[in-house]
DNA sequence: GTCTATAACACGATAGAC
DNA sequence: GTCTATCGTGTTATAGAC
């Protein structure tokens, strides 16, 4: 209420946001990194709030100051792959290209990166698609991950050299989300060897979905675009 | 071994199976019916295993005797519905009519069955998609509430006035089937008053599986159905 | 053998002291 | 911020009753 600027005199208040160096950013990091690594080595349900906090040397009631709930670790185990997925795609996607090879590489890069943890997975999805629940993918606690997939999707569009519908271009990147959750969804029970069934889907899905694009540029399925596109917007 | 033939000389042992009315049976019918009720009335979370067996006046070691475990009663509730609606579906469905209005009553009738619970259903349906759950709907536990959902959809294809594509018309209804389940997914995270949107949904999606189905049969299109209906073969 | 009850376990989560 | 102690839950072990 005194004003906005920072008052030097308080040396131990309002720190210099050194981008988290404080001690409670350390432990933060530390109970992730060791709920990350847990998760990773025994699976979701083996990993418990004590294991985590014994592992990380300390206590239980400390690890929920940080987090409201189990779910909320995951979330973070759920961003690292994500960050992964992105990675991988920068290169492959830096330069111009037809759409259906963009996207093969985006929907194939995310299939790639999530599947040492398909075991783990049945039990995130568990969470996600629980209504309100912090995991799931529509949730603001979600918005960073999701964000940054959807970035890699806007990458693949926007460097396109295939012509696109002006119409459909701007939602685009979020329909081809909603295609990636699906892809995730048959991935999560597919439990063909080495999840081959799923590889298929994302083979047959991306000429089907570029043949959908193409067919939005023709002038008599114009109208027909039109519709589905403001049905999709009600819909959201 | 020694023949099939009912001995009746032992009144206790092998009894008339008089369609489950030996004691056993009784006290699991109990079960079932406060679980139901305690699930309806409070909802998923605030129901705990002891509340109802006190409810149904017995252990909770007996409601485990039963049921292995609290999903499996979850899954006598879906079970209940399913019923509910499959009962709602017959009167209007038994005359033949036009696909896509048979088609309409199937859909229309399960989102108004489930209704009542759709505060519920985010507890169920976070157990219903992982992989392995009794409660999947892909699992062998659910396959009596599948079948009768199934037998719905086998209704409206077989009664169908309109003229479905042979090579379609055998895997159509699971595909209505999947296509339900899609729905259902919406609804369970549509948050609009009384689900409205989750109605426009239907709404919608019936004339557009409707033109689909007729697509089907354009000669033209007839290669592309087959292939994609190989193609979703491979994938179930 | 078929059923039922009691007691205990392990876990996620919380309360409150320091 | 960090701890210990505790709660309420689903689930299980096990002893006993019909």
């Amino acid at each position: 209420m005194v004003g906005t600027v920072a008052e030097p005199a308080t040396s131990e208040k309002n720190p210099p946001a050194e981008k988290g160096s404080e001690r409670g950013e350390q432990t933060k990091r530390l109970i992730v990194q060791t709920a990350v690594r847990l998760f990773r080595d025994q699976g979701y349900d083996k990993t418990t709030m004590r294991g985590i906090a014994q592992a990380a040397g300390l206590s239980v009631g400390n690890a929920y100051y940080y987090f409201p709930s189990k779910d909320h670790l995951v979330q973070e185990f759920y961003a690292t792959i994500q960050e992964d997925a992105a990675q991988a795609c920068a290169e492959p996607l830096a330069n111009p290209g037809p759409f259906d090879e963009r996207l093969r590489v985006a929907f194939a890069t995310m299939v790639r990166t999530m599947s040492p943890y398909h075991a783990f997975a049945g039990k995130f999805i568990k969470s996600a698609v629980e209504p309100g629940s912090p995991l799931s993918p529509f949730s603001p606690e979600s918005a960073p991950a999701r964000e940054r997939a959807m970035s890699i999707l806007r990458d693949v569009v926007e460097g396109s050299t295939t012509k696109i519908d002006p119409e459909l271009r701007a939602d685009l990147p979020e329909l081809l989300w909603l295609c990636q959750m699906g892809i995730t969804l048959y991935w999560v029970h597919d439990s063909s060897p080495e999840q081959q069934k799923t590889d298929l889907l994302v083979d047959r899905a991306v000429p089907l979905i570029d043949r959908l694009v193409a067919l939005a540029r023709v002038p008599g399925l114009r109208s027909v675009n039109r519709e589905a596109l403001k049905l999709y917007r009600m819909l959201r």
